[in-house]
RNA sequence: GCCCAUGUAGCUCAGUCGGUAGAGCACAUCCUUGGUAAGGAUGAGGUCACCGGUUCAAAUCCGGUCGUGGGCUCCA
């Protein structure tokens, strides 16, 4: 007998041998209708697969992030099935489970269209009506390589290749007509894959290395009950109608255009109003939070990024540089080496340490073209910046006031629900073992006073620092990485920075660099996905709109928006000749928070008759009302708002 | 940068087999004075992204450039 270990602890017996379907199955028929694995020890496994010694073991379903890639790796077999049966003569390269769903990477003999995807999904439905079951089997390399060679899979034989020196054995699992080299583990059978979608076609390069093949690669997504299908597309539909790109033109509020250039952004008078608040408000809060804000030149001599050495190891993000006057100079593609120049520009004393400097900064970062996306990746940005320079005494104190900051502001935007991450020094890194410590030890410690929780990327710092990665969860879940704050080793040294220390000798400070809302830019096109354009009233450029019922009472409507104006109310008047329901699906769409219909009866009695957006009808209030109204939320989430 | 797709009126998009261009919305003018998501008429608006090629003839076919989209890659 062996025990086996449960994950609340508990602790059950069971012959050696037994398989995980068998476990499942004497915990609860629910559970072993859902069981897509299982997990031995840290090992994930086959339902199949003999257990044969003592060990905590955990069923895994769809609901576990481990069952889930199971699943979808599973769904990457039944897609290649499918495609080598409908196209015969594709060949197979590899195909994982991704974060939401999976794609498999395929050589066929011509480039697939959107066509071929209703093909494949149609076959793919006919395979899940078998309930084909997965097999594993064990095999030499050798009789693997055989295999493959018969079927001409070049790409397998290339990973047969790799695999060799690591494993003693392959490992094939093959469902209904199909095989593949495959580690596993899988579903227990093709049944459980019921709902699918394939989603696009894409080209990929064989192993990811440009040079090298470039096969097609078809992404799809997978899930266990029609419901959880239907979630996710409907997921999709409301992000394709919050895209930042389309409310951006719609709304106008940005454009990029041909004209001026790909990835350069031109804020249009709407959009500018916004960033305009956005910045009033985080001047506002940064000189109440003790920064100073500086400001810096878009370009500077090329000799400041050597000494930077952002010419080395940043040279193909920057643009070229240029000559003038025979000096070559090199437009901007970070703010720290101005920064630190105002530091050098005098002799600093312990004592006036910290330095918070802060900065709207336009930068200018070489993006391939490919890479470009709307507002969320250009060429020109301006990142909301900021350097402290303190003593290693202040780092926590610093690095903890920092994240305080950063989370308040999120707020006022109505973000609330933020995810941490820590990323620790990688392979390559440059400054001591013990400043890596302390500062992976400060950034860590802060997180942990606040008793937020944080995930640690091993090895994901930057060569020159440990980080923090702050993310912000939209309205409909999707995570956007905003602020960073990160530890620099590096520049301090090369611009041999000092301070003046209680001892009179000089001492070297610490660096930390921060951003909070990363990019006006993109942090703009995330503001406009989060509140699918319909702006809070402390950020819309047009609070209200004034819609006259007919032309009688356009006398009253005009002498209405002078009084809100007067009551500090942005309010814009539609007297046009035009039928009441067409001006309320007009101001609807341009997603002004509050529509005032004004008629007759609202002019009789000096009121207007509130409907917001989205259709609720606050019903008849004065105008003294209404400006109470506005100004209960003129202001960020959280913070008190000012009166006028 | 690479692969695939794509670029037609301000916007969204038709345009078949190569025969010199269309709709809806928006815009302008006029009519309509209408109470919570589209009242009507008329009109104006295009070097079919750009450059080159094939052809008697190119929005259409071919090549290149630029832009855009989905990916890949990269990301101090």
């Amino acid at each position: 007998m062996i025990k086996l270990t449960l994950p609340d602890g508990s602790v059950r017996e069971y012959a050696a041998g037994v398989t995980g379907a068998d476990v499942a199955a004497s915990i609860g028929a629910r559970l072993a209708k859902d069981a897509l694995a299982i997990k031995v020890g840290d090992r994930v496994r086959d339902l199949s697969w003999p257990i044969t010694a003592d060990a905590p073991i955990q069923i895994l379903t769809f609901d576990s992030p481990e069952g889930r890639e199971v699943f979808w790796h599973s769904s990457a077999h039944l897609m290649a099935q499918a495609v080598t049966e409908v196209l015969p003569g594709t060949k197979l390269a590899i195909g994982p489970p991704i974060e939401e769903g999976f794609y498999y990477d395929f050589d066929p003999p011509r480039p697939f269209t959107t066509d071929d995807l209703e093909k494949f999904e149609k076959r793919m439905g006919e395979i899940v009506a078998e309930d084909a079951p997965f097999v594993r089997k064990e095999c030499s390399l050798a009789e693997a390589r055989k295999t493959f060679g018969d079927r001409q899979e070049k790409y397998k034989l290339e990973i047969l290749e790799k695999i060799e020196g690591e494993e003693q054995q392959a490992s094939m699992y093959s469902h209904s007509r199909f095989q593949d080299l495959c580690r596993g583990p899988h579903v227990p059978s093709t049944g459980r894959l019921k709902s699918f979608k394939l989603l696009s076609i894409a080209g990929a390069y064989w192993r990811d290395a440009e040079g090298n093949p470039q096969l097609q690669r078809i992404y799809g997504v997978s899930f266990p009950d029609k419901k959880r299908l239907e979630e996710f597309v409907q997921r999709r539909e409301e992000a394709k109608k919050r895209d930042h790109r389309h409310l951006g033109k719609q709304l106008k509020l940005f454009s990029i255009q041909e004209g001026s250039g790909a990835g350069l952004v031109l804020w249009h008078p709407k959009g500018a109003f916004i960033r305009r608040k956005i910045e009033e408000f985080w001047y506002k809060r940064h000189q109440e939070s003790g920064y100073e804000l500086v400001y810096s030149p878009h370009i500077a001599r090329l000799k400041l990024w050597d000494v930077s050495g952002h010419t080395g190891f940043y040279a193909e993000n920057m643009f070229p540089p240029f000559d003038v006057e025979n000096n070559p100079h090199q437009l901007k593609p970070m703010n720290c080496p101005f920064h630190i120049l105002i530091y050098q520009s005098d002799l600093q004393s312990y004592r006036d340490l910290p330095k918070r400097w802060a900065e709207m900064g336009t930068v200018y970062r070489f993006e391939r073209g490919g890479v470009l996306h709307g507002l969320f990746r250009v060429r020109g940005f301006t990142q909301d910046d900021a350097h402290i320079f303190c003593r290693r005494d202040q780092v926590e104190e610093e690095i903890g006031t920092v994240l305080d900051f950063c989370l308040s502001i999120y707020g006022a935007f109505g973000f609330n629900d933020v995810s941490i991450s820590l990323s620790t020094r990688p392979a390559k890194a440059i400054g001591e073992e013990a400043d890596w410590q302390m500062a992976e030890e400060a950034l860590r410690n802060a997180i942990v006073r606040r008793g937020k929780t944080y995930k640690v990327d091993e090895g994901g710092g930057a060569f020159y620092g440990p980080k923090i990665d702050l993310h912000v969860k939209d309205a409909i879940g999707r995570p956007w990485q905003c602020g960073t704050i990160q530890f620099d080793f590096n520049l301090p040294e090369r611009f041999d920075l000092t301070y003046v220390g209680t001892d009179g000798k000089k001492h070297r400070p610490v660096m930390v660099h921060r951003a909070l809302l990363g990019s006006l830019e993109r942090f703009f096109g995330i503001l406009i996905e989060h509140h699918a354009g319909v702006f809070p009233v402390w950020l819309a450029p047009e609070q209200a709109i004034i819609l006259s019922v007919t032309e009688k009472v356009n006398d009253y409507a005009a002498q209405l928006q002078r009084e809100l104006e007067t009551a500090g109310v942005r309010v814009r008047l539609d007297d046009r000749p035009e039928k009441i329901g067409m001006k309320i699906r007009e101001a609807e769409t341009l997603k002004i928070p509050y529509m005032l219909v004004v008629g007759d009866r609202e002019s009789q009695s000096h009121s207007v008759a509130v409907r917001a957006h989205g259709g609720q009808d606050l019903g008849t209030k004065s105008v003294a009302e209404f400006a109470e109204l506005i100004h209960s939320q003129d202001g960020p989430a959280g913070d008190s708002v000012t009166q006028p």
